[in-house]
DNA sequence: GAGCCGTGGCC
DNA sequence: TGGCCAAGGCT
């Protein structure tokens, strides 16, 4: 029994192997096996498509060359460059992390399980990513390309969703992963998931592994893998101010430290609540939170954002300032149209400066 | 464990 | 059109 696994191992190695050096992608970290540029991919990958990451990867690295040029960079610059690519706490946790490196371990990316999987962002399967791809260890790398191949390749109705059945089909890996070239297995597998095994329509004809695959044979790959279904966003109203004052500059507000879009920059807004008019809510706001007096002009237009689990629904009002008073918000700026384009927005705000700083032109 | 955390593309 | 998905991790 254990020779026929090692018969079967072999072969499937094999056959993914030779499948996946005849078919990989070009992509730009292949070009070599820098560990620093190896882990920026994989955090701009997580959730997210290889042709979105390509632009991002390209820019980030040429501000941001090496573990040094990021440890000491500012925050804010390293927002602006991942501005667009969404979940940004990666961003921050990957320099956070950069900046451990630098420090603990001279700049070297560590090579042990132990150590890379404590820094911040990174978790079982970056781990398991840098370490086979940059180092050549063999490590799992179970992605949701691998869930979905495993799945079916071994016929599997567990929920892909559960940390349980990720922790199965790691030891899965562990027993099938070819000692002699865990980079190209790994990848080999996940190339595998996006180009051949995919979710709605495999093309099994063209498998390479398709001999191994107990989904195909019993014909259920289309039902595979099992995956619980996500709840809808839930929805919130905000309402949002944009306004000049006598030199033209616009007033921005940066977010929290913390949660949603954190430390990105915003117009001000707040959440609807209670019975009052949208303006009174937003004259009462501005004049508690940023200590100035307006005068709530017109409803300009309505934003609709979705993000993965909540809905903005943002009602943009044109405001005209009339005083400012003695404090002022330590998390807001008034800036030029020129200088707004160093600050980090999220995408919903970058739809609201697009229509406001073209209606001023 | 389950909810939080973005965005763009696809059918 | 909208629900689903994509090289996950943190709390």
């Amino acid at each position: 029994m254990q020779l026929e696994k090692q018969i079967s191992a072999k072969q499937f190695q094999l056959d993914l192997l030779t499948w996946f050096y005849g078919n990989k992608r070009d992509l730009p970290w292949r070009k070599d096996q820098d560990p620093y540029k190896i882990w920026v991919s994989e955090i701009m990958l997580q959730q997210t498509r290889v042709e979105t990451v390509i632009p991002f990867f390209h820019r980030f690295l040429d501000k941001f060359p090496t573990i040094e040029a990021l440890a000491y960079a500012d925050e804010g610059d390293v927002l602006k460059a991942w501005e667009g690519l969404g979940y940004y706490s990666r961003a921050r946790n990957l320099q956070a992390a950069v900046r451990e490196v630098q420090e603990q371990y001279q700049g070297i990316v560590p090579d042990t399980k132990e150590e890379i999987s404590k820094l911040k962002g990174v978790g079982p399967y970056t781990s398991g990513a840098i370490l086979s791809i940059a180092y050549g260890k063999p490590e799992p790398a179970v992605d949701g390309n691998v869930m979905r191949v495993i799945s079916r390749i071994t016929a599997s109705y567990d929920d892909i969703s559960k940390q349980k059945t990720r922790v199965n089909i790691e030891k899965i890996i562990s027993e099938l992963i070819s000692v002699e070239d865990p980079s190209a297995f790994n990848q080999g597998l996940m190339e595998l998931g996006a180009l051949i095994c995919t979710p709605t329509s495999p093309s099994c004809n063209v498998c390479p592994v398709q001999a191994h695959c107990a989904a195909f044979e019993q014909n259920v790959q289309l039902e595979l893998p099992v995956k619980a279904k996500k709840k809808q966003p839930k929805e919130k109203k905000l309402v949002c101010a944009f306004i000049r004052n006598e030199l033209g500059q616009v007033l921005i507000h940066q977010r929290m430290e913390t949660g949603l879009l954190a430390n990105l920059w915003e117009f001000p807004n707040i959440e609807l609540s209670g019975e009052a008019s949208l303006s009174d809510q937003l004259h009462l706001f501005l004049k508690m939170e940023y200590f100035i007096e307006t005068s709530i002009g017109d409803e300009i237009f309505h934003v609709e954002h979705v993000f993965s689990h909540l809905k903005w629904d943002v009602t943009i009002f044109e405001v005209e300032l009339l005083s400012v008073g003695e404090s002022q918000n330590e998390r807001a700026r008034w800036v030029t149209e020129g200088d707004i384009k160093a600050y980090a927005f999220p995408v919903s705000h970058q739809k609201i400066m697009k229509h406001c700083l073209l209606k001023g032109e």
